[in-house]
DNA sequence: TGTGCACGAATTGTATACACTTGGAATGCT
DNA sequence: AGCATTCCAAGTGTATACAATTCGTGCACA
């Protein structure tokens, strides 16, 4: 009943229906990211499973998989539950980012295509713009300026890291976030000029800067609160 | 049929009888890191289930718990393989543990108890006297004075990182790990020494340069032969 | 009324059957 | 011979049935 390879199937070698699992991945990583999972909320397997529209095996794949990467946790013959990322969880990870991503950023420069940081600062400067403000966008601005140099380190390892501690320290509940839409446009066209400029050092620092500043933010909030 | 809760059961709180998949997961870890399984071998999974007693289906949790720590890699469809470590992702590795290391140590500094720091001392000493030389005490004296800092730098995040960075890093085929008796055991104990006399400079710069040794071991190892 | 125990529904853990995919050997064609 | 195709065995992916565990509920008893 296969069909013979046609011009079709040789056009797409990648794409290719995602299995159960990837499927049952990739949504539950959304919803926890969009908060319609939230923290420390536990996942009744089956019905989730009848939600997705699996069954329990790929699903339970997928928390596996989403627990390998921190999304969720788990203890012996206790549901998962989503992680709930606390203050000093997200302090952690930001002191983790800031030493590690200050230098993935150093360790770029000059393995950037000027076109390329010319299209993240076009980002920053059209979220600045943007009316009204949107947190999904600031998100996916956030992800541009911040990938670009991490995909760019030229160490994968550093990189995977990398992208796991930011996916974490983004389920930290932060509500003021469209506070932090000035200071991070600053200091990303801060990290961009430097990137820019060729200046391992600048970019070093104004990455660290940058982190700095989240975790003074979150400082603050919590504290002046 | 359930037995009434006996002394025993209150007892053992914590070490009850592992499950399936935890044993699985610990039993392929090992095997990994007793070199039982090679690096780029395929899994067949139901030939190491049977091996394991225990069905796919635990096994197959197991394996994925192993993915998320880097010990084995697996695409759609195709078996797991076991990872093989290259000089790249070593070298990779070595310089994010670099980075890192050296700053927990620094973060430790103040936190070990003088005592843990004696007996990772006489662990070194030890190490370096027995005869005949032993890889598993290698490993195991490696541990102590790794953990030691990294289990008392506060970060718990970083500890985690750094956890799953030494164990891939070991991973790396190493011939001649025996000649790094001596150099290991002379930079452990330069760490040991900046961590007992309250050196924060000194723990950093220990540490990563003990990190750069091994990096240019490596390089020398491939670069020579 | 409070405490402990037993029972049971709900949920997680495991085994197994079966569907789907892959890789390769055998086959046929040019 | 060389190349493409077909088919089969081996292996991975998924569903589902069942076993084991957990946790709440209600009862018994002090």
């Amino acid at each position: 009943m296969t069909p013979p390879a046609t011009l079709e199937d040789k056009l797409r070698p990648a794409w290719r229906a995602p299995n159960a699992s990837t499927r049952a991945y990739e949504a539950i990583s959304n919803m926890i990211k969009d908060r319609q999972l939230r923290g420390g909320e536990s996942i009744v397997e089956k019905r989730l499973a009848e939600q997705l529209g699996v069954s329990r095996t790929p699903l339970r794949e997928a928390l596996q998989r989403l627990e390998g990467e921190g999304l969720v946790r788990k203890s012996a013959n206790q549901p998962y539950t989503v992680r709930q990322v606390d203050l000093g969880d997200y302090l952690q990870s930001l002191k983790v980012r800031q030493i590690l991503e200050a230098e993935a950023a150093a360790l770029a420069v000059g393995r950037i295509e000027a076109a390329a940081i010319a299209r993240a600062r076009d980002a920053v400067i059209a979220l600045e713009r943007l009316e009204p403000y949107d947190t999904h966008a600031h998100w996916a601005c956030d992800d541009q300026v911040h990938g670009l140099f991490i995909n760019a380190c030229g160490n994968a390892i550093m990189a995977n890291i990398l992208f796991e501690l930011r996916t974490t320290t983004r389920l930290f509940e932060i509500a003021q976030l469209a506070d932090r839409l000035g200071p991070d446009s600053r200091e990303h066209l801060a990290i961009l000029d430097a990137l820019a400029a060729g200046n391992t050092d600048a970019a070093r620092r104004a990455t660290a800067a940058h982190i700095r500043s989240l975790f003074n933010f979150a400082i603050d909030l919590i504290g002046g609160s």
